[in-house]
DNA sequence: AGCACGCCGACT
DNA sequence: GTCGGCGTGCTC
């Protein structure tokens, strides 16, 4: 298999120098070049005439790709309809893996060239005396020379290249390291858990409300997998904004775990690809692309939040982390554990399908109670004109500034303004190359587009009529709430989360940090802090917009929005103190409202169901989506007609559409959208593949599947 | 994907 | 008469 788009593995003669077996890395001729690849299956037989093969160049040096990790490639392409060396090159790692980025390091030649020897190469030879290799900088520094001598002696023959001993990336975590300790709630869950660690393939729900110590009760599984043998993998929607869960695992088990995700440096990347390969890696927490490391003996996956929509994969091989993490584990022989205070309506099926077990927290511990939510109905009490803090809020966070307690204002949008408007004509100004708004961005003095790279500066007039002054923001976002904020308790210590005032690991990390300390008396935020954080000074959470995600005519938009309003309340009163949470809402009376202020999150998932199961939506039925895109408008409808003309259809099928995106432009690029929906039963893989067979795409049209889609954009 | 081949426009 | 643009096709 080789790490490109073709549509299968490639055959290959094998020389008789050297003995390939499945799984090994090797390197082959391909068009005139070497390239790295997998030995994936004996021949498969047809097609390829004996006189076309090429004999495999050589076997690297490289831990193989073990049977059940090739099987889950296998797996994820045929599920995704993704040619299987784009899905395999996300497992190989290639960086990891060439001659001169790997730990390589020299040892004497055997026999030593007669050759005479100067001082210093006498000295490099004696550092190599008992045998192990050794690498450059070290050879330089234990012969008190410089690299040119070994690169010297190299080439002469006298040293010869030998891959260096791993060292020990990653301690062993210690499963009887005192750790905090459990509630009985807590230990009978760790106990279920235990047992699934126990047995072979199982799927388990841990569900418990938000502050219940679910983190606890699956570190003990990870201790139970640990004494048998056999790593653990824990996977997080946003790594980078993990550092409570690392502090967490740190008291648990005394070390820190190896993290994994596409911010590692290159040689942090290596270094833990390998270790994870030589079993040196006992627990690997991180993002959905963990998922493809090559452990040998994958005894536990864990999908933290599991409701995430962040465990999407949106580019490249379009796979949901969730689902395939299910499937990595089955392939194991290894339990998978969903956790989630707010599961997911597929992951609840599951549940009532009989398919899952299902492990419930119903109190949050150490005896904190969960927060009072009031929906704050802004209709009856609005805020003043221009701002978008109505008299309930406000007076809430006085309270709470005056009692030295912590408030969070959460809004899911970043910038200034959503939208900025000329007053004399009426234009908006959106992007160039997207179907969309430009977000007034007032700290960088820029109008930007949330799906492209464009920005530009904020104009003096209005680029339509040339009205001066004219151009108004319109709507809020967080810097405009920081800005009312600022008037309203200029006292208040601020701080700002999102996405764009916090680049990376380290500033999440610091922030965390600093609201812990109590140096900040405001948090003002994106989704960012939805996520996970144990803040135990914050007593007051106030959702600016609560409807905000409710337009749109989403499938999903009503569960994800009580998903993410749940998670924010949940940050709320999580110690001693109780926690209060407003929403500002035009719809007190929405089903959403009503299950966050009642409280009666199953309840609401069960009307859900009600909703989808009828008409055979997800999770009763399967769905995948069609994108046809094309730099012309004209292209990118022919191809998506044609596709219409030749859709499926039969009892359980529907397809819909071809229709214009939501984003009917982006990136510069037209698009389309076809929607093949079938009964749960039924395979759409099959489906889609005789569909897509039969419509010829013009060069520089492109048709993406997105199997199982989240996003309707 | 990555590379060679090939067929048409602006230079020495 | 030549360099080089990227459209097309192929890789076991």
């Amino acid at each position: 298999m080789l790490p490109y788009p073709f549509p299968g593995p490639f055959d290959y003669r094998v020389p008789e120098t050297i003995d390939p077996h499945p799984g090994d890395i090797v390197l082959v001729p391909l068009n005139g070049r070497e390239t790295v690849g997998v030995v994936w299956d004996a021949r498969s037989g047809d097609a390829v005439p004996d006189r076309k093969l090429k004999p495999v160049a050589a076997v690297l040096e490289a831990p193989a790709m073990g049977a059940s990790l090739r099987r889950f490639v296998d797996w994820v392409a045929a599920y995704t309809l993704s040619p299987p060396g784009e899905v395999m090159a996300m497992a190989l790692r290639i960086n990891a893996l060439r001659p001169d980025f790997s730990p390589f390091g020299w040892r004497r030649a055997e026999p030593l060239p007669d050759l005479r020897l100067t001082e210093a190469r006498r000295r490099v030879l004696a550092a190599l005396a008992d045998g192990d290799p050794r690498s450059t900088a070290e050879l330089v520094r234990a012969a008190g020379t410089g690299p040119g001598v070994v690169r010297g002696m190299a080439n002469a023959g006298l040293l010869v290249p030998a891959p260096l001993p791993l060292a020990r990336a990653f301690a062993d975590p210690d499963p009887a390291h005192p750790g905090p300790a459990l509630s009985p709630e807590q230990q009978a869950a760790a106990a279920a858990l235990r047992e699934a660690v126990a047995g072979a393939f199982s799927v388990t729900l841990l569900d418990g409300v938000t502050g219940s110590g679910k983190t606890e009760v699956y570190l003990e599984a990870i201790a139970a997998c640990l004494g048998r043998g056999r790593q653990a993998l824990v996977l997080l929607p946003e790594i980078a904004l993990s550092s409570q869960w690392l502090d967490r695992f740190a008291r648990r088990f005394g070390v820190a775990p190896a993290v994994w995700h596409s911010d590692l440096t290159a040689r942090t990347r290596r270094l833990t690809w390998r270790a994870v390969a030589a079993g040196g890696a006992p627990v690997v927490v991180g993002a959905r692309s963990a998922l493809f490391l090559p452990f040998p003996d994958l005894g536990l996956v864990v999908v933290d939040e599991e409701h995430e929509t962040a465990f999407k994969q949106e580019e490249g091989v379009v796979y949901h982390a969730r689902d395939m993490a299910v499937v990595r584990a089955r392939l194991c022989e290894a339990p998978a554990v969903l956790v989630s205070a707010t599961p997911s309506l597929e992951t609840v099926a599951n549940v009532e399908a009989g398919r899952y077990r299902r492990l419930t927290l119903p109190h949050r511990h150490g005896g904190a109670r969960l927060p009072a939510i009031v929906a704050v109905d802004l209709r009856e009490t609005p805020p003043e004109r221009g701002k978008f803090l109505a008299p309930p809020l406000t007076a809430a966070l006085e309270q709470t500034f005056a009692r030295g307690e912590q408030a969070m204002l959460f809004l899911n949008r970043r910038g200034y303004a959503p939208l900025t408007l000329c007053r004399a004509c009426g234009h908006r100004m959106e992007c160039p190359n997207c179907t969309a708004w430009l977000v007034e961005h007032r700290i960088r003095r820029q109008l930007a587009c949330h799906h492209c790279g464009h920005a530009e500066p904020i104009p003096p007039t209005c680029p339509h009529c040339g009205a001066e002054h004219s151009l108004t923001p319109v709507g809020p976002g967080v810097e405009r709430i920081t800005e009312e904020a600022m008037e309203r308790f200029p006292d208040a210590r601020r701080l700002v989360m999102a996405s764009d005032t916090m680049p990376g690991p380290h500033a999440a990390a610091a922030a965390a940090r600093a609201i812990e300390a109590r140096e900040v008396d405001l948090i003002i935020g994106t989704q960012i802090v939805a996520k996970g954080w144990h803040f135990p000074h914050l007593t007051l959470v106030g959702v600016v917009d609560a409807d905000l995600g409710l337009g749109g005519g989403d499938l999903r938009a009503a569960e994800r929005t009580v998903q993410l309003l749940h998670q924010v309340a949940g940050r709320a009163g999580r110690a001693e103190a109780p926690g209060r949470v407003l929403l500002q809402t035009f719809s007190p009376e929405h089903p959403v409202m009503r299950a966050l202020v009642s409280g009666s999150f199953s309840q609401f998932m069960e009307q859900e169901a009600a909703l989808r199961r009828p008409g055979h939506w997800p999770p009763y039925g399967r769905l995948a989506a069609l994108i046809v895109s094309a730099d012309a408008a004209e292209e990118a409808d022919a191809t998506a007609r044609a596709l219409g003309r030749a859709a499926p259809s039969g009892d359980g099928i529907t397809v819909l559409g071809p229709a214009p995106a939501p984003l009917a432009l982006l990136r510069g690029r037209h698009r389309r959208r076809l929607l093949l929906k079938t009964r749960r039963d039924m395979a759409v893989q099959p489906l889609l593949r005789s569909w897509l067979a039969q419509v010829p795409v013009m060069r520089g049209t492109r048709v993406d599947v997105d199997v199982d889609p989240v996003s309707f954009l």
